[in-house]
DNA sequence: GCCCAGTTTCGCCGTTTGTCGGATTTGCTC
DNA sequence: GAGCAAATCCGACAAACGGCGAAACTGGGC
């Protein structure tokens, strides 16, 4: 499918004032497109759902209701066509690393200036993968970590709404009335999701989840607000 | 109870080259003491329960089979009475303050000279609390974390044990057969748990411990390997 | 058109989880 | 000794969980 002139951008962050700013870098970096915004993952699945898939997400990790990297993961699962540059104040190597490894096209500093940005998207859109200078996306990685990555990344869109579920300690039967399917479906995925994490129980998938998809949980967000 | 001359002192840290620096630091700020070293939690039980209680226990936060604050808490469970200084690489304020709420009555960077370090043992044995200097006790803490600290603090050295357990995805039936006792039993357990951090099962259970209890995981831990 | 993967549903079955009431022992404190 | 909290155990029960086989529907790709 050929481009059109009119590259549409969707950026994505709960933080309104970085949005504008991202919003001027955009412009400035890819005149004539048609930049929206958005201030939390349902508003961004639902610009996606019913505008049309966009030529580029630009998305932040930390999100109302997402934490650390299930609201990349829970994109990539539910646009896997959807290019990615992740917008993040944290830029931290290993968290630069594990976006692209869950499907990202590209990870933006926050401390980035209007030129990186500009760079960066257009590389993202021309079909590379661009991360700041200096990190090694080939660093050698624990294998154990690998392995459950690529077993996260196995999972469906489906799959993947309800592993988050799961990791808010909820029902099976609550699941069911969320996602508005019957419970005995909700079985039908979480046995899934047992099977593709090799684990043996709900328990341990939250567990897995927690330790792969990072959960900035409380161990950054406390130290944040602490 | 009377301090004997020759104070009893534990040191519990997975590197026995700084096992030996402290050792050197606490000989030379209190000559005459009973100084031994332990490498691991079990270690340090185990040396606890045959020994009778020590005076002081130095204990480093990061050992093999404990992550996060666990090792404290689990200590804290065991020997309410024993005081403990923690010691750390890692001196976020949020870490020490964490440590103390737990019940430490003291926190040493590993960055602390000799003399720091005598000073933070003599002022624990004396009965008052040591930090770094600049740190502030009375910040406030979010309520949220705040009663959720005080929900696993009440629980008993047992249900300590149990909770850990559960944070490791075993079965009622393993943590039975783990801790010697009927799944019965394991049960009551559990349900105190529940009942304590006010939550309905025992995933929920894991998250409220994994988002307090620190679980370094694969937050903290995995940026060391990566 | 066919096929495939994902999603959805069902029923059956055994296991696990969690609650409730009651019970005993231990150890500590008053 | 009385009182108390912790820990241990029991039986019974309802709910939730998880596996198995089977079936149907959907959307996209060949």
């Amino acid at each position: 499918m050929k481009r059109q002139p009119s590259t549409r951008i969707v950026i994505a962050d709960d933080h309104p004032l970085f949005r504008g700013a991202l919003r001027q870098a955009v412009s400035t970096a890819l005149e004539g497109a048609d930049v929206s915004e958005v201030g939390s993952l349902e508003a961004l699945t639902e610009a996606l759902d019913t505008g049309g898939d966009a030529d580029l997400v630009l998305l932040d990790l930390t999100m109302p209701g997402v934490q650390g990297f299930s609201g990349l993961l829970f994109l990539r699962a539910d646009h896997p066509e959807v290019p990615v540059i992740v917008v993040s104040a944290n830029d931290e190597p290993s968290v630069i690393r594990r976006c692209i490894e869950f499907g990202a096209l590209g990870f933006l500093p926050k401390t980035a200036d209007v030129a990186q940005m500009g760079e960066a998207i257009r590389a993202v859109l021309e079909g590379s993968v661009w991360t700041p200078p200096g990190i090694d996306l080939n660093a050698p990685v624990d294998a154990e970590t690998a392995t459950m990555v690529r077993n996260l990344s196995s999972l469906t869109p489906q799959q993947v709404r309800v592993l988050m579920m799961l990791s808010e300690g909820l029902l099976n039967k609550q699941i069911a009335y969320e996602l508005g399917v019957s419970e005995a479906t909700v079985k039908a995925h979480v046995s899934a999701i047992l099977t593709k994490l090799d684990v043996d129980s709900r328990t341990q998938a939250v567990i897995a989840a927690a330790k792969i998809a990072g959960t900035a949980w409380a161990t950054t967000g406390a130290s944040a607000t602490l």
